[in-house]
DNA sequence: CGTGGTGCTGCAAAGGTTTGCAATGAAGTA
DNA sequence: TACTTCATTGCAAACCTTTGCAGCACCACG
């Protein structure tokens, strides 16, 4: 019942080849029988079988995104920049959930893996050496991991997380949480090492609370936890985390930013809709879902896998593009931090120093870092 | 480079079938010779290919999902609900984004058609008759439009909408705009049916501002025009709007709900979370996801298209399901909306009659419901 | 011993497309 | 005229898998 290359042929009394080619090599083919066999393939409603056609060129030209969690507003803009990129040049992108799912994962890989020219994994729970051995079965670009071997785009939670802290502390702060997100993710680690870094530089206690799912009953589950742990500031491990932990806070009786400063990390839409607003740091998703595309597609299109005719030589030649790229994040200051408990009538704030710490002018409540105060 | 089929026929001294089925009939083979053969499959890393496959048997266990925007907190819940349904009945899906853009709606259908049994069309953007010819080129279910002789799963926005208006007319308002959504949207048709039978009938004014983008900027673009229509209160094609316009509105110094109540549709997660929390109308989006899927391969399950030893008769018997089903929606009364100006001291109001508005005790603002007041 | 059945395996076609090579014919060149 | 070049088209193999059919060995039964 469905339509192949063969009654187009039949219909246009040529052979399928000439067909095959009115459509992946029109120059090679007379202008006037290109368009007789458009005409009839147009008038059948012929559309090329693109299962067939991959099996033989081995380019399906589709690129797989597999992500942690759909639900998580941090991806959504991350796949629209993947998506947009990848139209760009002909691609087609496939998005798959895993729920946080390591199993889901590499199954998800595998079901992708020939239907695809390449595969995104962003924000993988799974292991590094999976991902390496996954990584023969099928183009991969990492994102939010670093994997040795493997194209990586990273956004560069340490300096957020540094400048975060670094925040909290000239706001008076010196008893910080850190809530931590899911175990196996490579972000918690990132955040682990510079926020324990920047503490001790700053001289102030830093406990970490967690693993926690990175969702908003994550946070507010460990709201009496935070409580109890006495801290005056805390940093999530993204936004809503962060909002959760309001939420749960504010159920509590304790009040953000005036008893608890709160932080978070990705600044989704949504924070800067919950009052009070959250003090976030920025990561760049589009630019990653951006890059990611970029790297697949030039590891991919040096290596057509599986071809036949490849000539001579190319067997050698896989040589791999191992790029690894970090971008930078950026911290937003709004209405979740506030001073702490040692704050001290703080010397004038030099002006914003650089790219560092992005302060909006904000009529809303004023924030510490906005207010002015006298020197020590 | 990548192990097929012959590489470990070749390895455990048995022809390609025996390979074949040991993987996909099991029980047609030797134990002793499915042992050796699995051991060399897993020894070499032979993975079935899934393109291949799918070419002979003409099913390739995945489906597609296509979906209006990715970004919208509304659809990962029914994203959700299909994979894993889906992945009960051991399919996979693959979810395409299309930006609310009818044109990247086409191109993905056919894009996926050959790789996938079937797609699930949700809120589609483009013309009933556009779906009813793609429906021919693949098995086709709708989500939130009705599809004459396709399974389509609706959402009863109708029911909700009236709900809505009486809720917001028993609070005392009599002057009520609606926020359209995009024109082409079969829910927003649906709104404003039902909200206009149910604004006469209530004997109050009605006034439809739109088309609108069903985002959060959509909202607040037209807080503006929302404060000068002089209405007491707002419904919203969805809560992205819902919330949007409150933030525009708080922006103007109009408060929610003193002085203008808002409605929206949806209940996301979101809409819990803002301040004031969201007064909405709760679509059974999981159910949807569900259901669809479920329709979607008992059709499918009858006509494994393109088969070749398909016996006799079932070329007659392509029997299509058209089904359609309706789900539930649940007006959740929360703090958005109050009393308007025409409230009246209302008698005390019945205990919740059946399954009707929802509303939770909740400790915070009081809302017009739960407040009492003495007969008129 | 012949017949029938059963359990396992191999053979080869089929699915829809791409593509290197060869064949054809026409046009251009010497 | 003979030879080359070029544009166009056809031929057939290849991609990897599934599956109906046939072959084979073996056993049991009569």
């Amino acid at each position: 019942m469905p339509v192949t290359i063969r009654d187009v042929a039949r219909a246009s009394g040529v052979h399928i080849s000439t067909v095959s080619r009115t459509f992946s090599a029109p120059h090679l083919v007379n202008p006037e029988t290109r368009v007789r066999v458009l005409a009839c393939a147009e008038d059948l409603g012929y559309r090329p079988n693109r299962a067939a056609r991959a099996l033989i060129t081995g380019r399906t030209h589709n690129i797989g995104l597999i992500i942690a969690d759909i639900a998580n507003p941090f991806f959504p803009p991350l796949i629209k920049a993947a998506e947009s990129q990848a139209r760009h040049r002909d691609y087609h992108v496939f998005v798959a959930d895993t729920n946080e799912d390591p199993t889901a994962e590499e199954e998800l890989v595998h079901a992708l893996a020939k239907q695809v020219d390449g595969v995104l994994l962003c924000s993988p729970r799974m292991s590094n050496s999976l991902i390496e051995q996954l990584s023969r079965e099928v183009p991969l670009v990492v994102v939010n991991r670093q994997v040795a071997g493997l194209p990586c785009v990273l956004m560069d939670v340490g300096q957020g997380a540094r400048s975060a802290i670094e925040h909290l502390v000239g706001l008076g702060h010196r008893s910080i949480a850190l809530l931590g997100g899911p175990r196996s993710s490579w972000t918690n680690r990132e955040m682990r090492r510079a926020a324990g870094a920047a503490a001790r530089n700053g001289g102030v206690e830093l406990t970490v609370l967690g693993p926690n799912a990175p969702t908003e009953v994550g946070g507010s589950a460990v709201a009496e936890q935070v409580r109890r742990s006495g801290v005056s500031a805390v940093l999530a491990y993204n936004d809503l985390m962060a909002i959760g932990l309001i939420e749960g806070l504010d159920a509590l009786g304790v009040r953000v930013p005036q008893e608890v400063s709160v932080v978070g990390v990705d600044d989704i839409t949504l924070s800067r809709l919950t009052r009070p607003k959250l003090t976030t740091v920025a990561t760049p998703t589009g630019a990653a879902g951006r890059t990611a595309v970029d790297m697949l597609l030039q590891q991919d299109i040096e290596s057509p896998r599986g071809a036949r005719g490849s000539g001579a030589g190319t067997a050698l030649g896989v040589r791999r593009t191992t790029a690894q790229v970090m971008l930078q994040t950026d911290l937003v200051i709004r209405d979740s931090t506030g001073p702490g408990p040692y704050a001290r009538p703080a010397r004038p704030l030099a002006a914003p120093r650089g790219p560092g710490p992005h302060c909006p002018a904000d009529p809303g409540i004023p924030t510490a870092a906005t207010g002015d105060a006298v020197a020590s």
